[in-house]
DNA sequence: GATGAAAGTTTCGTCCT
DNA sequence: AGGACGAAACTTTCATC
């Protein structure tokens, strides 16, 4: 499916400001509000726009440390990784999940408030058996936060 | 800042669909639009609501490669860090980048659409004189992502 | 694609409890 | 604090060009 510049502007702005009212976007993208309207609800059923989200301070509603887990597993059988999977689903400390290249089998990305908070955590996983080994980052410092992905300028 | 139990419903329901109207929060949370308003603008006041988000597909807008890349500086004189940083927040393929405890110095995420793509990214990155080494780890496949940040549910 | 009209919502200030 | 009212703005559909 093709996008072009204006649906290209749209997503833009809307990954800037998720609220942006059709008008806005409209006015912004030198549209009348129909067929912005149109392009919108055309994003939105393609899968392009997966979903709106509102981001939050961590700090501020207690979850200030996240920690990189890099896991490596005994095996992958087909049910290892299945229970694993499921087992990750129902950590809700656990916020993104990916197998990766490597030497670690899966990259996590937990938050927690404080590190006796983050120890239960790793304790859960450390309790599944198919883990064999748990490696920790801290991360110090955030340098760059949820930056809107870079839309290509290219191709009409 | 104290977050009840009604702020914390309303911060739950935004984080799964930040374009809820103030009309459809109050109504989840037993509230009228009214007061439902007021929390919500105190809310983003306060800076527990940093901003709202759309989320994108990345394989339809062609960035379905995602690379977890760790950094190792030279040394971490304040010039290092500086321009470092300043050079990550110029390029936008860099959508999160934070520094770690561990054997890296810096974790970033990186999206491309293909190796080739990749590897421009990649060779600015080798271009900056303070970076001594680069370990590339690409998502092979993402079992969790942007999980709402999960809110405790005590404490009034 | 633009425009305009009309019906339904939403926002947001104000006033009340 | 929560709730109610009202004015202005916004959304959405529909018909038309």
């Amino acid at each position: 499916m093709k996008l072009d510049v204006t649906d290209r502007k749209i997503l833009k702005l809307l990954q800037q400001d998720g609220r942006l009212s059709n008008a806005e976007i409209a006015e912004q993208v030198a549209l009348s509000p129909s067929p912005c309207l149109r392009r919108l609800r055309r994003l939105e059923q393609e899968g392009i726009i997966e979903g709106y989200q509102t981001q939050l301070n961590r700090q501020k509603i207690d979850l200030g440390m996240t920690v990189f887990v890099q896991i490596k597993m005994h095996d992958h059988h087909a049910a290892s990784v299945k229970n694993f999977e499921q087992a990750i689903h129902g950590m809700d400390a656990v916020i993104t999940a990916s197998t990766v290249s490597g030497s670690a089998d899966y990259l996590l990305e937990v938050v927690a408030s404080d590190l006796e908070d983050y120890d239960r955590v790793v304790s859960k996983l450390q309790e599944l058996k198919m883990v064999r080994e748990i490696e920790s980052n801290f991360a110090l410092r955030r340098v760059k936060t949820a930056a809107p992905l870079p839309l290509k300028r290219l191709s009409d």
